[in-house]
DNA sequence: CGGACTCTTGACATCTCTCAAGTATAGTGG
DNA sequence: CCACTATACTTGAGAGATGTCAAGAGTCCG
């Protein structure tokens, strides 16, 4: 049982060759790249925008697997069918890719298969990373941890203050935390009262304390348990 | 960040050429056989017995990357140092490789190449499954779906009774789902009370009704809430 | 047989979810 | 440009699930 959730990283120079091989194409906000059950017949580079892979469960509970970036690889590891749907959440253009073709060039070239072979590599850590987040912290550490991770997305270290994005809903961080999205948004709230954070609007944060939610992330919590209690900061 | 974590499932053919490449070792039950941060000098196919792959967080608690059976290989995945510490459950026999010739070995064999990658991919199809389930599942759900994915593992089917032996402690199943000892011996207690499950004892138990049980694991947990309040039977 | 460990069970605390209301924001049509 | 509507977000109160602490029972090993 393979899936096509995974995004890998970034596009390996030896995928540049690629290119070639591929249409570029454009999706608006919220639309479906390709549904949970669809034929696995293409692969996706995500050149800009930002994605949605999701699963709905039988009981209607919504999983993501992952949020797709620039330079994210997507439906590399489907096997027949793709296992999750993809939906843009910003606008998006991407390359599509048969994969028929990409599998072809890579059996004719071991540099290429070692290129896929780290991809899926980092695919494996980055989950192990999740399932130790998953299995292991509280609501509120996950809420750091992931504010953490889409700063670190940007390149941004965890010493200096710094703006990230968040295009994606609370419901949608919600899901991909295993979380509802109440409780996603008492975190922030909390972090925000705490002065560690400044929400700017729906999608912009502004984190001023990168190095305490690291902190936090790793279950030192009780920086804030103190500041916690009313004290109220000016948003 | 790769880790030495996952247990890749089986022995594949072409691994079977590399099998002079490596030492036989012992093990006794309970013995580590690698220690996070230790360089990652070696990789191991696990010939017989149970281990598991746990890793110790800041705040003392435990986390279970993996447990890992007959056919397993583990530590491929480092990058220089293990990321995880190994310990045999069971008293374990396994084949020792260098993993620089591994490495060496797959360079020149295409094939091996793809066996790699082959592995890798069904590495992250079962982390997709266990973050799925993490961060979706109730604890009744996880207890159910651990006890079908260990049927699984001998080849047995969902639909008829078998044994399953548990080798590891409770808290070991806690700590790989995410829950503490009483609650998965809880779990364990209210299916033994509504007749799914019949407990041997600490390593054997008996799926009576494993199709049950895989309901409950996707959520339909209403089969066995009238069977819930009291009703004892008797084990 | 004794001691250590694991497992089970109970009582209570805490965390997150659920349900509900109110607020803010974005998009739409006039 | 404004009003209106739909949607997302925030916050509160209470319920439910799991964690914590504690005690007792069962099991293994020396």
């Amino acid at each position: 049982m393979s899936t096509a959730s995974t995004a890998t990283s970034q596009m390996p120079a030896q995928f540049a060759d690629l290119r070639h091989l591929g249409h570029q194409l454009f999706f608006k906000a919220g639309t479906p790249i390709f549904q949970a059950g669809d034929d696995a017949e293409h692969c996706f580079y995500l050149v800009r925008g930002v994605l949605r892979l999701s699963r709905l469960l039988l009981d209607g509970r919504r999983h993501i697997a992952d949020f797709c970036d620039e330079g994210d690889l997507v439906g590399l590891d489907a096997e027949l069918v793709y296992e999750v749907t993809a939906e843009s959440i910003t606008d998006c253009v991407v390359t599509r890719f048969r994969r028929r073709e990409l599998e072809t060039a890579s059996r004719n070239s071991p540099s290429l298969q070692s290129e896929l072979l780290e991809l899926t590599r980092s695919d494996v850590a980055r989950l192990q990373a999740r399932v130790l987040q998953l299995g292991c912290q509280t609501a509120r550490e996950r809420v750091a941890a992931f504010l953490i991770a889409m700063a670190a997305r940007r390149g941004e270290s965890t010493k200096r203050a710094c703006t990230i994005e968040l295009p994606m809903t609370r419901q949608d961080i919600g899901d991909y935390l295993g979380l509802t999205t109440e409780t996603v948004s008492r975190s922030l709230s909390e972090f925000k009262h705490a002065g560690t954070i400044r929400i700017i609007d729906r999608t912009k944060i502004v984190l001023n304390d990168p190095e305490r939610l690291s902190h936090l992330a790793e279950g030192d919590e009780d920086d804030t348990r103190d500041l916690r209690a009313g004290r109220i900061v000016r948003d």
